[in-house]
DNA sequence: TTTACTTCTTGATATAGGTCAAGCTATTTT
DNA sequence: AAAATAGCTTGACCTATATCAAGAAGTAAA
């Protein structure tokens, strides 16, 4: 069905499926919908799941001591997201994950992914593909967090990416570059 | 041979290989020996191979406009090193990669890793556990960058790989944190 | 349509950490 | 072992950006 539709063409990008391996892979979803506001990870549990974003969009975060957050993914549609660290590892969660409108999201179980990826190669290189392409890009937000000034890495995230700086609370922009809410506000007014 | 001993113990670490797909994987390997200050990538030319170090330090670092170092990753034995965009996109590569001393390295071609990976399940599987473990890492360092004061990022290094923050030269390590030398230098003597 | 949250803006102030400059100390190289 | 190069330290200064505070503007709820 529909809902399907687009995790099934992010695959097809990297590798083609069989009809009975769609059917397999489409079998460990889980449809689930959440409320704006609602966390689909907490710290404290371990984050069972591979999330995609069938519609809506969803943040990752982490809340430090002092009691700030910091947002390590901002996802729309036709993204993926997770504490990944606690879903690879089986430990619990330092991370939330919550919604920041109503959305529909497709779970898959760690142990479903891992069993599948054992049986169906193409699925295993789809994985391993993706991870990668993920991998070339944090590289990339890691020199851009290291070298560039706070304007500058607000402008780039705005070019690259202008539909999610619109849809998106400022406060989580912010939080997700490292910059305060009240600097991106001037650097807004600056221009 | 010894030689691969390294190599073959990770691949270990996430699956099993039988003997001939070892000895497949161990036809791709090339062994290449760079002296220090050496350069193994850099910028304009695309960086064919994804590399293992077997002895040595290797960074890999980004130059920007004002002439600036910034490095992206610190590698010595057992890690793997690479303009990652570069390596699976075919294109210039944007970083230098530059032997910290003088290293013996594996390097494995893009098209013999991609053909192995569609022939050898095992070996896809590998490099897509391996790649999701950085992952999870990667996320880990981009909170650091975007929540840590300086001379907490500084530390935590430290603690964490006090072999490599050893090894390598200051500048490196400050390059690689964010943090300007003289920063470092003032943070070392305080304590 | 008033009340109450939530988010954003603006101003005043503080400070972490960068930059520049110069000298010092290692480590290579000749 | 002298010379040269590379790396580290220290001091003085400066600026980008955080923090604090208070109000304005949106948005949702009652």
């Amino acid at each position: 069905m529909s809902e399907y539709k687009g995790i099934l063409d992010h695959i097809d990008r990297y590798v083609e499926l069989s009809d009975s391996e769609i059917e397999e892979f489409i079998s460990i979803l889980k449809t689930t919908r959440v409320k704006k506001r609602q966390f689909i990870v907490q710290p404290g549990f371990v984050s069972e799941y591979r999330n995609y974003i069938v519609e809506g969009a969803v943040r990752v975060f982490y809340l430090d001591d002092q009691g700030k957050e910091h947002t390590v993914i901002i996802a729309i549609e036709d993204y993926f997201f997770t504490d990944f660290y606690s879903y690879i590892h089986r430990t619990p969660a330092e991370y939330y994950a919550e919604a920041l409108e109503d959305s529909i999201i497709l779970q898959m179980k760690y142990e479903d992914v891992e069993k599948l990826c054992s049986r169906i190669h193409a699925l295993s290189q789809y994985f391993r593909l993706f991870t990668e392409r993920s991998m070339a890009y944090s590289y990339k937000r890691t020199i851009s967090n290291i070298s560039k000034t706070t304007e500058e890495r607000y402008w780039e995230y705005v070019n690259k990416y202008p539909e999610i700086a619109n849809r998106v609370p400022q406060y989580v922009l912010a939080s997700y570059l490292g910059i305060s809410p009240e600097s991106i506000s001037r650097i807004r007014s600056r221009s």
